[in-house]
DNA sequence: ATGTGC
């Protein structure tokens, strides 16, 4: 295990604590440069003791650097509450300790009001996924997470179930079609849609916004790689929904998840930076760093990320749009939801910044959709409006194992069989998006009963997503 | 998550 990797204990065992000394030193390991494991934790010693040596080191200098400023960081650093809030947990046994521990230190910052874990919930960067975290007047970037705006869309065709078998040829080819999947991928000049969303002021009057205009043109209505997806599948009201007037039966739906492509992830990117230049946090809620809303920086994020989540609505809209017609179907119902953004809302009876990083929001009788996996139950859901978990549920069943680790021991057989026992027709997607890399949808949503009441149950039948390696055209 | 990093 010459070249294993040096992690934190490693450090803490040799004389480090648990400070950005030590971030810097990992991200210094991470290159190696041709040192072993033992020179690098040899060196890593020497630079600790004596770190005046290194100043001119063309590799351990920013390490020396930290090591002598580490006091001035320190004064300059915004304390955490010695005591963490409380905070719910929904469905904990089956959530890891990671997400815990991330939700523990955001119980810790000055600025935090609540904060509540959903059933799906899985550690992230900063904030876990599936964490929700009511602030006062600050907005984290890190809590609204990198795809600012990622969300559901649901269409309900006025079409029956059957339409899946009489017209599955045509169905599959009107998403190869409509769709654009694949990192850095979206449309040809002459196949860009026009959308309202494109004349918002921001593009004109914001200079790093502005420069971000015409790639988004080209993403519009685009969905991107990694877990989005565009999917056909049967919806299925087993009784009248008074609110949405759908009568019960089965019908041809489509579901969408997707956010804001290369245009929120720049966004988020820029404002994360700004606000960890700005808001200096300890080591361990270093990616909490927040934006005061009264601040031209806390304002100016506020805009940008209500920017990309009205893109990433335009996105899903245009896709609807294009599938619809190509059907000549009607429209029974629509519902959309956000489940990675910041909302202001009221809380115990004062206003707070929502964080959703993953999670649906749940306020009293708000529509919201659930999905599951590629071959797994979704839902449409309706809010309790349970305060206790800020008005929110989960954003999906969670991932049970990592990609790497879905790649390593998921077998390419076992869901080959699971896709056809379900009657799944999948187009594009990697092993690591697999069903069984995920948690059980059922568990997750008998977590959070108090959260939400289920109105209709989604079946996918024909599903889109990027292919392996999220390279597609 | 994203076509790219201190």
């Amino acid at each position: 295990m010459e070249n294993q990797r040096i992690n934190g204990n490693d450090l803490l065992a040799i004389g480090y604590q648990e400070n950005h000394a030590m971030g810097v030193a990992l991200k210094i390991n991470k290159k190696r440069l041709g040192f072993t494991r033992e020179e690098m934790l040899v060196t890593f010693k020497a630079v600790l003791e004596q770190p005046e040596s290194y100043l001119h080191d063309p590799v351990f200098k920013p390490l020396a650097e930290v090591l002598l400023s580490i006091d001035t960081l320190e004064d300059e650093t915004i304390a955490l509450k010695e005591e963490a809030l409380n905070y719910a947990v929904y469905g904990a046994e089956h959530i890891e300790d990671g997400a815990k521990k991330q939700m523990h230190v955001a119980m810790k910052l000055p600025v935090t009001v609540a904060g509540a874990l959903m059933p799906d919930a899985h550690q992230g960067y900063g904030l876990p996924i599936g964490g929700v975290l009511a602030t006062n007047n600050a907005v984290i970037p890190y809590g609204v997470g990198v795809d600012i705006g990622c969300r559901m869309a649901l269409s309900v065709f006025d079409l029956p179930a059957e339409y899946l078998n009489t017209h599955h040829d045509t169905l599959k080819n009107v998403l190869k079609h409509s769709t654009r999947f694949g990192a850095g991928h979206g449309f040809l000049r002459h196949e860009r849609t026009d959308h309202a969303v494109l004349d918002h002021s921001l593009f004109e009057t914001h200079d790093f916004i502005r420069s971000l205009k015409d790639k988004a043109w080209t993403q519009l209505g685009s969905s991107g790689g990694g877990n989005h997806f565009v999917e056909f599948g049967i919806m299925e009201f087993a009784s009248a929904d008074a609110t949405l007037g759908v009568a019960p039966g089965k019908y041809l739906a489509l579901l969408t998840h997707s956010g804001s492509r290369g245009l929120g992830a720049t966004i988020a990117g820029h404002y994360t930076k700004l606000a960890k230049e700005i808001c200096k946090l300890p080591y361990e809620a270093q990616h909490l760093a927040y934006l005061d809303l009264h601040t031209a920086e806390g304002q100016e994020y506020w805009l940008a990320m209500n920017l990309a989540g009205d893109y990433a609505s335009a996105c899903h809209e245009v896709i609807h749009d294009k599938i619809r017609k190509a059907l000549g179907a009607e429209l029974l119902t629509k519902v959309e939801n956000h489940h990675n953004f910041a909302w202001k809302e009221q809380f115990e009876g004062e206003e707070v910044i929502v964080h959703r990083k993953g999670a649906t929001p749940a306020g009293k009788d708000t529509m919201g959709i659930i999905p599951g996996s590629m071959a797994t139950l979704g839902f449409l859901v309706r809010g309790k409006g349970e305060e206790t978990a800020i008005n929110s549920a989960s954003h999906g069943a969670g991932r049970l194992m990592s990609r790497t680790q879905a790649i390593k021991t998921l077998s390419a057989t076992d869901l080959k069989t699971l896709l056809e026992d379900q009657g799944v027709t999948l187009l594009g997607a990697g092993i690591d998006e697999a069903p069984m890399a995920y948690k059980d949808i059922h568990t997750v949503m008998s977590a959070q009963t108090d959260l939400v009441d289920i109105v209709a149950t989604f079946s996918p039948k024909i599903v889109r997503m990027a292919d392996d390696g999220s390279r597609e055209d």
